[in-house]
DNA sequence: ACGACCCATAGCCCTGAGTTATAGGGGGCG
DNA sequence: CGCCCCCTATAACTCAGGGCTATGGGTCGT
């Protein structure tokens, strides 16, 4: 089997019918029609049956495709993977982090790595976590920062720094000047949540279910930026990361730390088994060393 | 790039020169030489530095490599699955064994199971256990019977029945009429070992381990009729499975239950999410209930 | 200096896959 | 029923990838 025949079978088990799958394969129909038909010969056994002019695929299709389902997606990851590796050529630093920290902690590491190292070039992608180990994979990047991420194969880890979470108010509301917050406080105040998509949601809403308080939600996101900019609109109070209540963007809020702390890792990711250059290295210890002077306690 | 490219480039990183892989690929060498060139001018980089002569993977071309193995190994099994699908097609039965049932279990069932389907075909193959996962995954085979078998991706067991060791000596020895053997009898006899590549041999190895018994090996075999065999020419004492122990293959020996007893399944192996032929089905539960008689105990 | 070994280029051919144009079968609907 | 729309198949042509042989030009070890 020819990779294209592969491309071909797979777009029209997938599609249903030759039609779209030339359409998709940007591609005229009688040519997703010949190249099908001569993969079937070539095999000594038919992929689809023509019935009603209508195409049912074959038992030996349906086994075929859980392979070539396999094949296609390491194929497509490689050819990203063989375009990314082109431009990644000069001492360009590709790094990518999710947006609480893309707003002001990677770009002041950037800012002071670039005083001291002028042609240094960057490449920044604020992306969550998901679109991070992907563009990893692909080597579409080569570092990246993120709170607490899952172990991923092929990726590897550096635990930076460890962060708590903090509960954030609007300015004059009774939390100002309190010392503490306990969950317990939190009952029937409108409440932002973090989408339980990301590590940090799962976290906390792990925690709020294990004490058995309910908040009353009054929205949710994923970006915790616009959690804190909820709050600062007096939409209600919300609780997230000590970076991002403490960074300038987002409006002014009162922040007070949740108790019991809860503790989250700052973690730098890459690949594994692929040397970063030097300059990247160079980097990469610079922001870790920035980070860390951000949350100097444990 | 193309598959043919993708091939081109495997062979040729992984053998080291044009010329090897050229041979590899049973082709000529100017071919090679222009399929990889053709390959980079594509891809906008060098995967080689030509220099002296030798060729020199870029830093480019071990980040690709690592890709391309897996689409080449994923490629590799698309084209075994491919022809297999092939011969598959009539009411043909494709079974596999480990050599302990091949000798004598799985013919009997077969020779059985036809009398009753006197229209079912076979194709018998005795393998060991990784082969017979592979064989399973590339749908050489549609049903096995192993020992033991480890979990293994998209292969699901069926536990048929529990077997027990036992120990083989030569018709002759003061073994002969006991009642049982305990572990501790084994001391300084020959003895002949099972390779610990096998499941078998494995949980045997770690049970002598963990009662500190080291007999004084005189030989190993994966194969446990080739130890039977060895014991009826009385090279010495083994332990083997109760399956082997009784058949009247391989010469004639004494068997005695090992006490305390160590236990394993016997396991019936099938591709996950991948239907059996009616008669295929059939005869699985026709060999299911020829083991379960030769071994009822729970 | 001379093989031995390796890679690149040139010239030639075949096949896979793309194009447009066209034919033909099925199903729904006025 | 006949018409139209949607689908697939065939024909005739073009192009590029990849195969071959022959040959030239490096590097290295003897």
């Amino acid at each position: 089997m020819r990779l294209r025949q592969i491309e071909v079978f797979h777009a029209v088990y997938s599609t249903g019918t030759m039609t779209n799958a030339a359409a998709k394969l940007n591609v005229s129909q009688p040519s997703v029609s010949k190249v099908l038909a001569h993969a079937e010969q070539q095999l000594g056994y038919r992929l689809f049956d023509r019935v009603k002019g209508k195409l049912i695929p074959t038992p030996e299709a349906h086994q075929l495709f859980k392979h070539v389902k396999d094949v296609y997606e390491d194929v497509d990851r490689l050819r990203h993977v063989a375009k990314n590796l082109k431009a990644t050529s000069a001492g360009r630093i590709r790094v990518a982090s999710t947006p609480a920290f893309g707003l002001e902690t990677l770009p002041r590491a950037i800012a002071s790595f670039r005083e001291r190292n002028p042609d240094a070039v960057f490449e920044i992608e604020t992306l969550h976590l998901d679109e991070i180990n992907h563009a990893l994979l692909e080597s579409r990047i080569d570092v990246a920062l993120a709170f607490d991420p899952a172990e991923h194969p092929g990726i590897h880890r550096e635990k930076l720094a460890r962060a708590r979470f903090v509960v954030l108010a609007p300015v004059g509301t009774d939390f100002e000047g309190r010392a503490q917050v306990t969950i317990d406080d939190l009952k029937d105040r409108p409440f932002i949540g973090l989408n339980s998509r990301g590590p940090l949601g799962q976290l906390l809403s792990q925690f709020l279910e294990s004490s058995h308080v309910q908040p009353s939600f009054v929205a949710w996101t994923e970006t915790y930026h616009v959690a804190k900019a909820l709050v600062a609109s007096g939409a209600g109070i919300t609780i997230t990361d000590e970076i991002t209540a403490r960074s300038t963007v987002g409006g002014n809020v009162v922040q007070i730390p949740l108790e019991p702390a809860i503790k989250f890792d700052v973690t730098l990711l890459q690949m594994s088994d692929t040397p970063l250059s030097l300059t990247t290295k160079k980097f990469a210890r610079h922001l870790g060393r920035q980070v860390k002077r951000l949350l100097p306690e444990t």
